[in-house]
DNA sequence: CACTCTACCTGTGCGC
DNA sequence: TGCGCACAGGTAGAGT
């Protein structure tokens, strides 16, 4: 389930000192599934992408945005989004190897490889546009690089739960479940607590674990949880871990609901007494 | 505004 | 063995 650190993954992998598309030019764009292309015609969009060259990659919370300038037209820039979702996987390969059973798109390349979005849900989604502002609409402040000040004047503006607030992406961009339920046990704060019941001393605590463990994540290319595509190395205290001892203090993580979300918390260690 | 529910999908793993 | 079904989760949109 790729959330800010897996999308983070996904981008160097497309883009380091071994390997980039950057400089690489379309030829071909393959599409296995049309419905994955949210806001073109299937032809409109393969027609749109030939001949274009990638210039840029760049995460907007979990958002892919790959930049595109095609050198013989005028205006010339346009951005192809990726969305992962949950089961996405946007990869290199080569062009000769065969599309798998869940591949929903192939753009092929002028080096003999191919930019691949794999998708068994079919939850994931790809743009074409010229503006990315036209997609990404109301998406908070990114959560891996948010400061203290921008994060408390933003919190106390909610009286909310605070799980949900966290997945909510319109306060701030990049976590998803696993690394909400991460950062909740990091901060010792429980998933239902109330925001208005928070004192500067929770937010702050709230905010660190927010980062430190995004910044873990990161360098760890992702979570290591089975059905993830990549393995990355960070290692999860809680997600999943519901009945097995809780890394603190022994006791059993606990696996409750909040938002129709699988949550995971230690009662021990994230303390009840703020939940309403 | 806060929250819940549903839809979108399909692979997995459970109970019977 | 195989069937049915709950479940997994990111997001949009409708409803309470």
């Amino acid at each position: 389930m790729p959330e800010l650190p897996e999308v983070e993954s996904v981008i160097r992998s497309l883009d380091n000192s071994s390997y980039s598309i950057k400089g690489r030019k379309i030829i071909n764009v393959a599409l296995l599934w049309k419905s994955v292309i949210v806001n073109r015609s299937p032809d409109d969009f393969i027609s749109s992408l030939e001949g274009t060259t990638f210039v840029s990659l760049k995460r907007c919370g979990k958002y892919i945005i790959l930049g595109l300038r095609n050198l013989d037209k005028t205006p010339s820039d346009s951005f192809l989004i990726v969305h992962l979702r949950m089961t996405g996987l946007l990869f290199r390969a080569e062009s000769l190897s065969p599309p798998g059973l869940h591949t929903r798109m192939v753009v092929f390349l002028d080096d003999g490889n191919c930019l691949r979005f794999d998708d068994s849900r079919k939850f994931g989604k790809v743009w074409l546009v010229d503006d990315v502002k036209s997609v990404i609409t109301g998406l908070g402040p990114d959560a891996s690089s948010i400061d203290f000040a921008g994060f408390e004047s933003r919190i106390t503006g909610h009286r909310r739960q605070i799980k949900p607030l966290l997945l909510d992406q319109s306060f701030i961009a990049g976590i998803g479940n696993i690394y909400a339920d991460e950062i909740l046990f990091r901060a010792g704060i429980h998933p239902l607590s109330q925001t208005d019941s928070f004192s500067s001393d929770t937010i702050r605590q709230l905010h660190a674990s927010i980062i430190s463990v995004l910044t873990e994540a990161v360098e760890k290319n992702g979570a290591n949880i089975k059905d993830t595509f990549k393995e990355g190395n960070f290692i999860v205290s809680v997600y999943g871990r519901e009945g097995k001892p809780c890394i603190k203090c022994g006791a059993s993580v606990s696996k409750i609901r909040v938002a129709q979300r699988g949550t995971h918390l230690c009662n021990n260690c994230q303390s009840s007494k703020d939940v309403l």
